[in-house]
DNA sequence: CGGGCCACCTGGCGGC
DNA sequence: TGCCGCCAGGTGGCCC
């Protein structure tokens, strides 16, 4: 599921029942996701009150008492769903609440990960600890991300995929802020203009705010923690829709391969 | 050191 | 129907 407003929805669904409340028990189905559990995290998290629950980037911090933040990373494929009524092969983790509320984590793919860091200490982990500024915020501006982008030769989607200079963005939400900022997706970052990274900061943040509003986008039938669909995916308008026409211009959607990763793009509309 | 490529895994889908 | 190759929302190690 998971770019930031997958792992902002992800976050907010499981805050109701943690917040404030202590876990019970955890069940750890394997040894790994994409790295080891910590060897020590059922006994250090049963009977701990959660205090706190926050995101940065596509990571899910989740701070308790005994000053131990765990945090989380969905992967490509992780999901966190409450009260889960049906079990998977996939279900690697299981939280269970004080009250007898279950999270569960599930992740096909296992390119997700659980680790603790120190709350208070989390920037000098090597995950944080290059990590850019929040898109949502105000340390993203468009001096700080010309001055990024000035330097390099790569494509300004590649950039914008490289969570040291924006933490967040993944492959969709790359390219639709793209479209919408009519910026071809192959321009070299060294050629975005001041006022081009003003307009696309701007598009960055709507595009996120309106996924995290729809709850995110569902693709391959990935749910919300309480088992609803997100449904931004309705509104994609470039992502996924190669060889349809662009709404805007109505010439068709192209798909194009960089860094390894599609790119979708009109031609027409993206200069 | 920047950037491209590949590995890590499983599953779904389209083509033959 | 069945098999095979390709593709998938991410990250990071390795190699030039």
């Amino acid at each position: 599921m998971p770019e930031l407003p997958e792992v902002e929805t992800a976050k907010n669904g499981i805050t109701p029942p943690l917040l404030g409340k202590a876990i019970q028990s955890i069940t750890i189905n394997r040894p790994n996701l994409r790295i080891p559990f910590p060897k020590n995290m059922k006994q250090s998290l049963e009977g701990q009150k959660c205090i706190n629950l926050r995101r940065r980037g596509k990571y899910i911090w989740i701070d308790f008492e005994n000053n131990l933040t765990l945090v989380i990373h969905l992967g490509m494929s992780g999901s966190l769903t409450i009260d889960k009524t049906t079990s998977s092969p996939h279900d690697h983790v299981v939280f269970t609440i004080q009250d007898g509320t279950t999270i569960t984590y599930n992740d096909p793919r296992r390119f997700g990960m659980m680790f603790f860091v120190e709350t208070g200490k989390e920037h000098n982990h090597k995950a944080f600890l290059n990590m850019g500024p929040e898109p949502l915020s105000n340390d993203l501006n468009a001096i700080y991300l010309i001055q990024k982008l000035i330097n390099k030769k790569s494509p300004i989607k590649t950039a914008l995929l490289d969570q040291s200079i924006v933490a967040g963005i993944g492959n969709i939400y790359a390219c639709e802020a793209l479209y919408r900022a009519n910026i071809s997706p192959l321009r070299p970052s060294n050629d975005i203009t001041e006022e081009e990274a003003t307009e696309l900061i701007i598009y960055i943040r709507d595009i996120l705010n309106e996924a995290i509003i729809s709850g995110g986008s569902s693709l391959r039938d990935h749910r919300q923690a309480d088992g609803t669909l997100g449904y931004f995916q309705h509104t994609f308008d470039v992502y996924d829709r190669e060889g349809q026409t662009c709404k805007i211009t109505g010439d068709k959607i192209i798909r194009i391969t960089q860094s390894g990763r599609s790119t979708f793009y009109c031609p027409e509309k993206q200069m």
